[in-house]
DNA sequence: AAATAAAACAGCATATTCTGCTGTCTTTTC
DNA sequence: GAAAAGACAGCAGAATATGCTGTTTTATTT
């Protein structure tokens, strides 16, 4: 159920490779090597290694949310009515399951989970709304929409190397 | 500086490729195209097509933060001490510069920004902490911890297609 | 310090993929 | 109903992927 602890000590090399696998995904393996100073077979030996390791999860395109209709973004703190283990239980179960839900953190601090959510409209808001308070279990909760995203990262931080 | 706004009608074809390549971002064209039961060469003209009018932003490795160094996630509530725009703006300056930040987004309601952060300890949070206090116009903060991850999706729903 | 073992590498060769081009068929427009 | 536009499959040359081999470098052991 849990991934792999087991650590290693990258090289500048891997972690050139895992920065610009980051910026461009799709990059051919002729041209990362190009650019992490290697032929092409060493390149795709570390890679390869890298992948099944667990260091690299996957690969994924970028896709305009807006353009596809997914226009607002807002946060939902979510505190449930008990902190026991099965009432945490439940609300994940559900909440893992309403796919305009882009992400779910337990937090510490004055509520027990902050969720974030994309859809389309406010219909759509007041719709995925109505699905999550009615997660057995789900107390207060309390939205901030979002006017404008400042920073979207989601990269790791990898610039030890040099 | 503000992307085209121009969209049209996708049809299936086009939103399974979209599905597609946003699970396997370095599928091959060849395989690509079967999935979604075209040959080749339409299907590259597709993608070509998609990347161009930005439907398709680029490609990026998911990367394991923990295997990388990076233990804890944090989001932090910002509240401003006035709501002028030029109070605004020197916040954005400085907050995107800042390497963990990974996302930050201008909110309605309570506070004026929630900023999540990456850190690898307890002691990069305070520094990180320390750089988004002092940064001008920042009035009061709150942290909450992430304790779990239950949901960690970045993708954008898709699927309305067949 | 020398010998051995292990790891990393470049180069090569074949299989696969990429990608521009052409002609055909379908759909849209007038 | 004719013309134009768009989408498609197939083909071919160029580029890339990828397994294999032998060499060099690095690490380990004696």
């Amino acid at each position: 159920m849990t991934t792999s602890i087991k650590t290693r000590v990258l090289d500048r090399i891997d972690l050139a490779i895992l920065d610009a696998l980051q910026r461009n995904g799709r990059i051919s393996n002729v041209n990362l090597a190009k650019e992490v100073n290697l032929s092409p077979s060493p390149c795709l030996d570390r890679v390869k290694k890298l992948e099944s390791e667990g260091y690299i999860e996957g690969y994924t395109a970028r896709l305009n949310a807006a353009k596809l209709g997914q226009h607002l973004v807002a946060h939902v703190e979510i505190t449930l009515k008990s902190s026991t283990e099965a009432v945490f239980e439940v609300f994940k179960q559900h909440i893992v399951k309403i796919p305009n839900v882009v992400s779910c953190d337990m937090v510490a601090g004055g509520f027990d989970y902050l969720v974030k959510i994309r859809v389309q409209d406010m219909r759509q808001y007041r719709e995925v709304l109505g699905q999550i308070v009615e997660i057995p279990g789900v107390g207060t909760n309390h939205t901030y929409m979002v006017i404008e995203h400042v920073k979207e990262d989601m990269g790791v931080e990898v610039l030890n190397y040099q």
